[in-house]
RNA sequence: GGGGCUGUAGCUCAGCUGGAUAGAGCGACGGUUUCCUAAACCGUAGGUCGUGGGUUCAAGUCCCGCCAGCCCCGCCA
């Protein structure tokens, strides 16, 4: 409908400017706005435009006049009246207006053979950075990282069905001083591995973690040792640098079993890869002018954010010890993405998907980067902040110990009830079904769940993780969804033949037209999660679609259709079946024939 | 103390550039199946949009104050 919204626009503002010249000159080079909308209900049309009544002041009279006189233009435009019926004045002055149904149908038509589904590819596109997920080496992926990985996906997906090339950036943490006291670790207990290839399977790096950290807390000698390693390991030490990498590594191989499982791609660029950089992130900012040392530390004042004692709160890109900080990579991570090539992205749009709790660090290395220059006109630079995961009693969600969720447990438990669910249902309805059938139906729904709870919330709140919730069967559920899609096959493998040519589509129920005027939606709601990057707004609309389509399948009768209707509702059915299709990949949500 | 986010139905949440009588799901109550998967559909009840001002023809939406909750605040990321 982004088109025939376009349209309507400019037919509008023709409108305006001729039943008001002197209004619309005064108006300046914008001119009037028509304020052109979806309509707000369905009884109203189509779209409404309400730019009526912001002139009833200026221009003395009555809105509904004005809203008269801006019709009677419309019905001039012979462009206008081929689109839409009659306006309708309702209200104080709203102009309700209705597309035809033929135009209606022909755009239902010209999206059947489309796989697109009306969505324009962007033309000559720049590179766009999407940074997410990001978890630290030698730790394991937990629930804080699952809104991240979930949504930066997502977010990727769209930009990638728009036709941007996207840099899915994994910015893993694998530098700091957590890896002095790793490496000692390792060097000590397992000295082969540094040897010979293969030699050793770290096994359980969570474990090799917190022994390390033990050691670390309790050992003085141990803490000196893990001292020194961070200066060797920083100074290029060969062996230093070999126990690193294994550690990379053995990280690697874990996360990618999650992402595997996910279904989710991303390209590994840690925190070490900014390494070479950060000195001359030190002399622009000296360059510039923005330096300042305080403390003995390196910083820049932020302007307009100011600490507890009212003076400029700084961004620390130097420490004392003159080591670098997350800051300091975070610049050149920046200045790196937004460069030309071969020593950089050329992106012109930056996208990192982090918790809110980094805001304020965002704010500060985002004005840093901007006044340093770094910040290409023209290009966009944005955090996409998310809330907290947290339990049902409404707390940061933990398990009944105490300890943090483990993605790859909270992943076991969704698969784990979905087939539960499966199972008994089966039993009720004396259904039998092949182990593989099962199994394969409940990973498909459990992850499906996880994934689309997360995303269907607007990720600006804080999200409260429910099992019961996001796999029940009815409501703003991905098992719905996918129900949807099922009865659609369902229809295809009763004889319906969804990719026969239909030549003229005709509908004759509301429930159709219902279902045309969904459909036609898809293209709007893309264009608004790539500008706005919230997922939601496509979870609501693909919700929305299906509750559209179980109307219809319920009330309208497909595969018995008399031959006049049978094309024409097959035809619903399968662009149906493609948008919540293509919508559900889009959230990196899988589907399935049936369930 | 400063900054950010949040506050909408019993519960979980939508609400896009301010627009018509504030929406959905769950839960509650009632109804629908000789028919394409009832994991569905139809209906009923339920809200002073935290609060007090202001701007506007029009405020859940914008501005200011206050209250409550969560998060962040110099050398971790």
């Amino acid at each position: 409908m982004l088109r025939i919204a376009n349209a309507l626009e400019t037919q509008l503002r023709g409108a305006m400017q001729r039943a008001f010249p002197e209004a619309w000159t005064e108006a300046g080079e914008a001119g009037l706005d028509p304020q052109l909308a979806p309509a707000s209900k369905p009884e109203f049309g189509d779209f409404q435009a309400n730019g009526a009544l912001p002139l009833a002041k200026p221009l003395k009279q009555a809105p509904r006049q004005i809203a008269t006189a801006i019709v009677e233009q419309l019905q001039a435009d012979a462009a206008f009246t081929q689109l839409c019926l009659e306006p309708q004045i309702a209200g104080p002055g709203f102009i309700n207006l209705t597309i035809r149904p033929e135009r209606l149908a022909a755009e239902v038509a010209s999206r059947l053979g489309d796989e697109r589904l009306g969505v324009p590819p962007v033309q000559g596109a720049a590179p766009v950075v999407v940074d997410f997920s990001s978890p630290n080496i030698a730790k394991e992926m937990h629930v804080g990282h699952l809104r991240s990985t979930i949504i930066g996906d997502s977010l990727a997906r769209v930009l990638e069905f728009r036709g941007h090339p996207v840099l899915r950036l994994n910015h893993v943490g694998d530098w700091g001083t957590q890896f002095g006291m790793l490496i000692t670790h390792l060097k000590q207990v397992a000295p082969d591995a540094l040897e010979t290839a293969d030699a050793i399977d770290l096994g359980d790096l969570v474990a090799f973690y917190r022994e390390a950290k033990k050691r670390f807390d309790d050992d003085e000698a141990f803490q000196t040792t893990s001292r020194e390693e961070v200066v060797k390991l920083q100074g290029g030490d060969p062996l230093s640098l070999k126990a690193w990498g294994l550690l990379c590594d053995q990280s690697r191989r874990e996360f990618q079993k999650i992402y595997d499982r996910l279904d989710i791609r991303l390209s590994e660029r840690g925190e070490s890869f900014y390494n070479p950089f950060l000195p001359a992130v030190i002399d622009g900012l000296k360059q510039v002018g923005l330096l300042v040392t305080d403390d003995g530390a390196e910083c820049v004042f932020l302007e307009g954010v100011s600490g507890k004692d009212g003076k400029p709160l700084p961004v620390i890109v130097q420490k004392s010890d003159g080591g670098f900080n997350y800051a300091t990579t975070d610049l050149a991570a920046i200045r790196y993405r937004f460069a030309a090539a071969p020593d950089g992205d050329a992106a012109r749009r930056v996208i990192y998907v982090t918790d809110s709790g980094q805001a304020n660090h965002f704010v500060g290395v985002f004005q840093v980067a901007e006044r340093a220059g770094w910040i290409p006109d023209g290009s966009r630079l944005e955090h996409v902040p998310f809330g907290l995961v947290q339990g049902e009693d409404g707390k940061k969600l933990k398990t009944r110990a105490g300890d943090t969720v483990r993605l790859r447990d909270l992943l076991d438990e969704a698969v784990e009830r979905a087939e539960a669910d499966l199972r008994s249902r089966l039993q009720d309805e004396e259904r039998s079904e092949p182990e593989n059938f099962i199994n394969h139906v409940a990973s498909t729904v459990g992850l499906a769940a996880v994934k689309y709870a997360d995303l269907s919330q607007n990720r600006i709140t804080n999200y409260q993780f429910s099992f019961d919730r996001m796999l029940a069967l009815q409501g703003n559920t991905a098992p719905y969804l996918l129900y949807a899609l099922v009865r659609i096959a369902g229809i295809a493998r009763k004889g319906g033949d969804l990719d026969a040519s239909t030549a003229q589509l005709q509908f004759s129920e509301p429930q159709e037209w219902a279902l045309v005027r969904e459909l036609l939606r898809f293209d709007a709601v893309i264009a608004e999660v790539e500008e706005e990057l919230l997922p939601n707004r496509l979870c609501s609309y693909l919700f929305e679609l299906s509750q559209v389509f179980n109307r219809f399948y319920d009330q309208v009768p497909v595969l018995k259709a008399g031959p006049d209707a049978l094309p024409s509702r097959l035809a619903l059915c399968r662009l149906s079946a493609d948008t919540l299709k293509t919508g559900l990949g889009l959230l990196g949500i899988s589907t399935l024939e049936r369930m």
